[in-house]
DNA sequence: TTTATATTTCTACTATCATCGAAATAGTTA
DNA sequence: TAACTATTTCGATGATAGTAGAAATATAAA
C-alpha cells in the first residue's frame, strides 16, 4: 500500500474520532439538518439537552478537527457543519482500496475510485 | 429533525469511534487495500508494527462494531473489511441533511439524497 | 503425543476523555 | 458606565481506552 502521509492518517483519525461519540455525532447531524445556515449554541444545547460547558467543549473539539465552523452575529455564535471536510473522508478511507492484490476485476462493491 | 433511533446513533458513533484512532484507521485502510481477500493477523502486525496483543485488541474492537469480519484458514485468521457497514455511514450522517429550514433550493454541496 | 506456530486472553498501568458547576469573558443594550 | 445575556474557560472527578508482557488457547505438523 502506498504510504499515506503520517499527518494525514492522524488528521483523519482525529476527525473520525471527533464524530465517534454519541453527543458529537448528534451535534453533527443536527448541524447538517440545519445546513447551511447552522445553529446558535443555545439552540443546539436545548435541542440536545447538553449543558453549556459540556456543549462548548464538544463544539471546540469539532472545530479543532475542522468539522464545524463558527461565525458571530451579535451576541450569538452560529455553528455550521463543514461540508468540504466531510466530503474528504470516504475518499481517504478508500484511497488505496483493492490495490494490494492486483485484482484483474476491480471490486465494485467497495472501490469507487 | 426526525429523531433517529437512539440505538442507531450510538451504533454509528461507535463505528466512527472505532476508526477514530491512528492504528485502527491504518488497519482499516490496509484491509481495504487488500480487499476482498483480506489479510492474516501476523501480516497486518508486521506491516504496521503493532504488537500481537495490541493488534488483537484493536481487531476485536473493529469486529465488535461490525467493521471487519474474520475467517479461519488452518492456523491463520483472515480479517477482511466489511464493505456493507462502511457504506452505511455517509447515508446515516446525511440522512436529515438540510431538512430543517425547508430550503426551497436544495443545497447541493452536501445533500445528496 | 509432542512440538511448533498463530492468535487471543489476562492483567496492570498510564493517559486521555466526557461531564459539569462555577467563574470569567465578550458583546449588546439601556 | 452598568446591567444583561450568550458562550467559553477553569478546575476537578470518574470513567474509559490504548499499550504491551506473560500466560493461555487453538490448530497443524511431526
Amino acid at each position: 500500500m502506498a504510504k499515506p502521509k503520517q499527518e494525514d492518517v492522524v488528521r483523519f483519525a482525529d476527525m473520525l474520532g471527533a464524530m465517534g461519540t454519541e453527543p458529537r455525532l448528534r451535534i453533527m447531524r443536527l448541524l447538517l439538518s440545519a445546513h447551511p445556515e447552522g445553529m446558535v449554541v443555545g439552540e443546539i444545547g436545548s435541542e440536545l439537552a447538553i449543558s453549556p460547558s459540556t456543549l462548548s467543549h464538544h463544539l471546540e473539539k469539532l472545530k479543532g478537527e475542522g468539522l464545524v465552523r463558527v461565525r458571530r452575529e451579535k451576541t450569538f455564535l452560529w455553528y455550521t457543519a463543514n461540508a468540504d471536510a466531510l466530503q474528504e473522508l470516504p475518499g481517504f478511507l478508500y484511497a488505496e482500496c483493492c490495490t494490494r492484490n492486483k485484482a484483474i476485476e476491480p471490486q465494485r462493491i467497495v472501490c469507487r475510485q
